[in-house]
DNA sequence: GTGGTCTAGACCACC
DNA sequence: GTGGTCTAGACCACA
C-alpha cells in the first residue's frame, strides 16, 4: 500500500478499512487482521495501525475482544454511512454552497452532473 | 476571528481575504492592511499573516510596493474567479457527486440549501 | 455470557460464581462444572476458567478433589460475606461517599435505587 | 510524581489534571504546560502526556491552538462534573447497589456515613 | 498469540 | 517554540 504524504497514514488506513467494510470485504462480527498482521501487510508500524483501530473503535465501527483481536461491529455499515451523511450535511454542504455563491455557480450543475 | 484547528491559520486567512475581494470589500489597487495591522485585527502573529500575503502575491491576487504595503491587483477578482471555477468544475464537483451517490444523498439538497 | 472489556474475563467469571454461591445456585459441597464444561457454557477458553478456579481455591471458596473436580467449600458463603462486607465498609464506602460529596450527589439516590 | 503500577500512566495524569482544574489550579482559557514541559515535570515521555491531552480534548475539557499549546475549556469544570455524575449514576450506582443487596448491607449506612 | 502501554528518538508543519 | 505523526523496540496482562 502506498500513502499520500499530505495525510496521516493512520487516517488513510482508517479510510481504507471503512471502504472495505462498506464494500463487504469484512463482514459483521468477522475478525480483522491483528495490528501486527495489518502493519506487516501495508508496511507500517503496528503502533500506527493501533491508532487506526482505536479511532474505529471510538466510532463504533469495530470492537475488541481481549487477547483475541478486533471484530467488525454488527451495525458497522450503518454507523459509517450515518456518520458520513451527517458530516456531509453539516460541514461540507454549507462550505460548498458558500463557495458556489461566491463563484457564481448555479446549483443546477449538480442535477446535470448527476444524470451522467 | 475564530479559527478551525484542522486547517492552517494562514490558509484560513488566505481564504477569507479572497472571499472579501470577491465580495468587494477590497477594491482593485486599494491598499490592504499591513501584516501588523491585520495580525492585530484577527488576533494572530504577524508572521502568520506574512505567510498569507506571500501566497496571495504568488497567486497574483495582491502585489507589493516596497515600503508602502500590499495592494489588491487590478484583475484580482478575475484571477480568483478563473482559477476557482475551473478547479471547482473539474476537480471538486466530480468527487462531491461521487460521494453523494455513495451516501445516497439527493442533488436537490443543493437547491434547497441555496434558497436559505 | 457477555463480558465487559475493561475487566479481565477471569475476574468477571470469578465475580459471577461468587454471586451464584451467595444466591444459593451452588450449595455447599456441591460439585461445580469442570473448567471444560464451564468454558463451553460461557463461551470462553478453559484456560481462562482454570484461572478463575485457582483464584477461588486460593480464597477458600472452592476446593478440589483430585481427578473428581471442584466443589463448593462448606463455609463458602460465610467466607465471601465476611471478606466482602469488611472490605466494603472499610474501603469502598468511604471512597464512594467522598466522590458523591464532590459530585454533589445526595445519599437518597441509594434508597431510591434500592426500591427498584 | 509517582505512579500506581496498576493503572496506565496517561490515565493517572488525566485524573490529576481533571482534579487540578476542579480545584482551580488551572483557570478557564488558561494555557496548560506543553506536552514536553509536563512530561519533564512528572518524569514521563512527552508522547504519554500527548495521549492524556488527546483524551482530555476528546472530552471537551481542554482545546488546542495550533503551534501555541493546549488551553483549558471555558466550561471545563461543568464538563468534568457532568461526565462524572453521569458515569456514577449509570455505571457505579447499579453495581454498588447490586453488591450491597448480595452482602445484605442496608442503604441506611450511606445516610449514616454522610453525616460524619 | 493478542491488545495495550510506554520510551526514546526522529521529522514535519505551523506559529 | 508548539502540536502532531511515525518508527523501533520493549514489556505486560490476558486468552
Amino acid at each position: 500500500m502506498d500513502f499520500d504524504n499530505n495525510k496521516p497514514i493512520y487516517i488513510q488506513i482508517y479510510d481504507s478499512i471503512r471502504d472495505r467494510i462498506l464494500a463487504g470485504d469484512f463482514a459483521p462480527d468477522e475478525r480483522i487482521p491483528s495490528v501486527r498482521e495489518y502493519g506487516a501487510m501495508v508496511g507500517v508500524n503496528p503502533n500506527t495501525v493501533m491508532r487506526t483501530y482505536e479511532k474505529l473503535t471510538a466510532d463504533g465501527v469495530i470492537y475488541t475482544k481481549r487477547g483475541m483481536g478486533y471484530y467488525v461491529s454488527p451495525n458497522a455499515k450503518e454507523v459509517i454511512m450515518e456518520n458520513d451523511r451527517k458530516s456531509f450535511m453539516e460541514n461540507e454542504l454549507p462550505t460548498i454552497v458558500n463557495r458556489m455563491k461566491l463563484l457564481g455557480i448555479d446549483p443546477s450543475v449538480f442535477n446535470d452532473y448527476f444524470e451522467k
